[in-house]
DNA sequence: CGTGTTGTTGAACTGTCTCAAGGACGGTGG
DNA sequence: CCACCGTCCTTGAGACAGTTCAACAACACG
């Protein structure tokens, strides 16, 4: 279905970058040196179009944070999912007709491999399969949460849900509560979560009045970590997530 | 994460049925026989839960249409998708505080192989590998979709897309429209849809008001397909996954 | 120091949810 | 055969929450 191919100019132009990429140590050369497949860093914002036509391809997230977007005809975009460090993304998810893209929220790393070249690894490489079995796993747990997520009807839960992934992606706990970046725009936020942005202002308005968050540049910062739990209904399966994406690595 | 325990009794009891399965086909010895995993049959309304702490399994759909279902404490239940004969459910994909089973949602039948084993059978049966992959790359697509149905706000392209989704799936052409078994109960499609069965009621009365529908004892019959299309905003991306999964078989 | 983008907020509107009442079946038992 | 029961579905009235539109503030950028 989907096939790479940058909106913007110069994708590649960093492709020589020396990549500290996980992936890469496992791999032992057998017969001809395994090909990891392409180094493709993003800048923040810059986006990958699946063009419908060209081949299947398997993305690895290596660094940083990407939305998957689609769009329908005369429809406000949606964001589908978000892909952190160590996530995969096979194309072959995104239905031709929804117009989906990679877009990076925070400058980003990825590596792209041809789906069969991912396969033929696979099958090579037990530890590169494993790899790959495990970050499947964890992402599909992660729709099915947000699917879960999205599902309430409360706006208020929707966000907290949100606030906990993130919290436990890109957070550092601090005194009592944790503190992250929150790379997403508000119309990033109100993609994710099916909301109008107007009304996630609201709510966020809402979360701070309570004390629950405080939010400057770009940062956020949570004073009571367990309050914001209690008010997601999706803590529970979010942490034993991040608890087992942990254990991966 | 999740493990096989069968609510009600008897799950096995008519194990030993002689199976048409198509995954039985493409399967050859190899060194012992290969375990194509244990046959399960379900009665209409029978669940099976993901209990935790037992091993992962994938369970293979080779009959009926089996709803997954997850729940939140002091939460209405949720369907998370809808599985369709030719499906694949990891339970690896359920995570472990959403309380998830399957429930049939007509008399079904499944195979239930241990996560490891299947793992195994892919490595060693290329025709296998490619079966699951196919299957897992059908289901990713189909939850891309569902998800972009239930972000919408309106509730009458949800019910649009579903029936759409359901026609491809269950339905014959009859002239200039189609016809189909809708198996689920209105509460299910209300939980499937994130909407309310009061409003999906009258969402339903709507539509056979508008003549886009007609409903008489758990079989539909839609006159006019093409504008059911046209009244869901998902029906590109669902015929596209339709035409592709008839292409595997 | 404009200019454009992004975020906030109010007022009115619209659609869903809730609760409650009542209808339509389908089974059971007299 | 009919009365009774439970379950599933339908429908109305009112409460409630999210949406829309528009105005404006905050901020970054050139």
């Amino acid at each position: 279905m989907g096939a790479p191919s940058s909106d913007c100019p110069d994708p590649f132009e960093h492709a020589k970058l020396e990549l500290s990429l996980k992936m890469q140590q496992p791999v032992h050369d057998t017969a001809s040196s395994p090909n990891l497949g392409v180094a493709v860093p993003l800048k923040k914002h810059q986006r990958i179009s699946m063009t419908p036509g060209a081949g299947d391809h398997v993305y690895l997230v290596t660094y940083g944070v990407v939305l998957v977007e689609g769009k329908l005809p005369e429809q406000r975009r949606q964001v589908l999912e978000i892909l952190y460090d160590g996530d995969i993304y096979p194309t072959q998810d995104a239905p031709e007709f929804l117009a989906t893209a990679l877009v990076a929220s925070t400058a980003s790393e990825l590596r792209r491999l041809k789906q069969q070249a991912a396969e033929a690894l696979s099958g090579n490489q037990p530890e590169f399969a494993r790899r790959i079995a495990a970050a499947s796993a964890v992402r599909g747990t992660r729709r099915t949460i947000h699917l879960a997520s999205i599902s309430r009807p409360s706006g208020e839960e929707r966000l907290a849900d949100f606030l906990v992934e993130m919290g436990l992606h890109l957070g550092r706990p601090v005194v009592s509560g944790r503190m992250f970046d929150l790379p997403l725009s508000r119309d990033d936020i109100a993609d994710y979560l099916a909301l109008n942005p107007d009304t996630l202002s609201r709510l966020f308005s809402r979360l701070k009045a309570k004390r629950m968050i405080a939010i400057s540049q770009g940062r956020a910062t949570v004073a009571d970590w367990e309050a914001l739990c209690r008010l997601s209904p999706l803590s529970g399966p979010l942490v034993e997530l991040s608890k087992r994406c942990r254990s991966i690595e």
